[in-house]
DNA sequence: CCTTCGTACTCTGCATGCAGAATACTGCAT
DNA sequence: ATGCAGTATTCTGCATGCAGAGTACGAAGG
């Protein structure tokens, strides 16, 4: 039977307003909007040539991501600093190797041989053109196929999630070709954790590729704000408190 | 110095959608809107006396928490398997357990000591009438103050949106002094751990906790499909693809 | 010169109108 | 009776209008 869709689903909708949330998302994340910006419904939706309806939404959700904060007549991206980086990655990081530490025990070996045959033919082309292009589309779908075979539909959305919002980060360092080796070679070892069967190992090995990788992000940003040409840079005032949908609820 | 708010921000803006997200929210998890029922966007503005606007964000919201399902022109409430419920509380479990392992190292003195003397308030009046609501009100605090213990933002935040996401477990289960007896026991044996600084102890603690609390909720959850009057109930067709703001992003 | 009050403007939140798409129903043919 | 096709209906998504709240700016007084 044709399978369309990788979960026989229908096909994601996507509206005007995920495309303007996709476009805002990309633009802060990649600093195209910068830290602390306002961002005003009218001139956004002008420049994205829609209404104001799907913009309204899209920073509502941006809000709920807390990439954004609402105060009353205001939306400003909120400013990134090095600890909500950190804290970021740490929440990933715990999300993500227990997913490692899941699929040890309940990965099909399907799925371990894809993984080991897409890997050796990656590691066979480490010279090729398009290596880092497809390196990238390897780490994607590696991070995917964990967090599916953790058995848990949520864990494997919310990791989806923080993948979204550590994209930027990753883009940042990612496009060096000695990054996305360092990479590779972590999932290699993760790898071998899962096809060992060793739900420890997997998780040990997915907690030292995150930290590898934290640390590889910071210093760029680290980096990039002695440089004075950082998306991120520190509070220029006191934070403002984030807008919960659930804040209210009791 | 005056300090209105609990983090000294603003007020949480409460616009018409927030208040319509946490009344349907209410209305799901309460069971009173059923598993499997179609959200009309016309008929629940008519129902809660607001336009169709707000109705129409707070479905995205409630489809973004996975709640709701949105195919082309439908929205349907989730059913939610037992399956579901477990991996919610595994998700729940992962970020609890290692917030209190957080905080046991970072929780100041002060806040410990108000936990104690509240923890020994209530234990000295467990014959009073009011016991139960205090019992709950503390039950929610002792996780928040855990929370931001961790010192960890981002985790003190998913914390906080996945309560939301069992509170209406909670209340199945919380109602009974008996379960809400045990809950309190629980919670002192984690408070003991913190007060000892042992990371572990605090770790394996609030893991017991919300570990008997789902077995708790499962078991009570499993009572009410056998007798037919359960808001949870198998998927009556094939599951539909959840509707991932970011699902199209590359 | 600084502070304070008042006014005008800006921006968001909500309501509503409209169009397109999907579904459901009905009738017809097999 | 069942399957298919065409039509009508329904429902959502987006656009736009409007009103209220907040802010910013300016003027006047200390």
């Amino acid at each position: 039977m044709l399978q369309l869709t990788e979960n026989g689903g229908p096909l994601t909708r996507q509206t005007l307003a995920d495309t303007v949330y996709e476009t805002l998302l990309e633009a802060i994340l990649s600093g195209k909007i910068a830290s602390g910006a306002e961002l005003n419904e009218v001139v956004l939706a002008r420049e994205l040539g829609v209404s104001r309806t799907p913009v309204h939404e899209a920073i509502a959700w941006l809000a709920a991501d807390e990439l954004i904060e609402l105060s009353v007549h205001r939306a400003r991206v909120k400013t990134m600093t090095a600890q909500e980086v950190t804290d970021l990655y740490d929440v990933r990081l715990l999300l993500e190797s227990n997913a490692a530490e899941r699929a040890a025990t309940r990965i099909d070996t399907a799925s371990l041989q894809q993984l080991r045959s897409d890997a050796e033919e990656l590691a066979k082309t480490k010279d090729a053109a398009d290596w880092p292009a497809r390196a990238i589309t390897f780490d994607l779908h590696f991070h995917d196929v964990v967090a599916e075979a953790s058995g848990n539909a949520r864990l494997r959305s919310e990791i989806q999630r923080y993948r979204i919002l550590v994209r930027a980060f990753c883009r940042i360092t990612g496009a060096q070709v000695k990054n996305l080796l360092h990479s590779f070679q972590e999932h290699l070892a993760i790898l071998t954790a899962l096809e060992q069967r060793d739900p420890k190992a997997a998780r040990d090995a997915m907690t030292v590729h995150i930290e590898r990788r934290v640390k590889v992000v910071l210093a760029e940003i680290y980096h990039r704000e002695a440089s004075h040409n950082s998306c991120l840079s520190v509070p220029p005032t006191a934070q403002r408190a984030p807008r919960l949908r659930s804040g209210t609820v009791k």
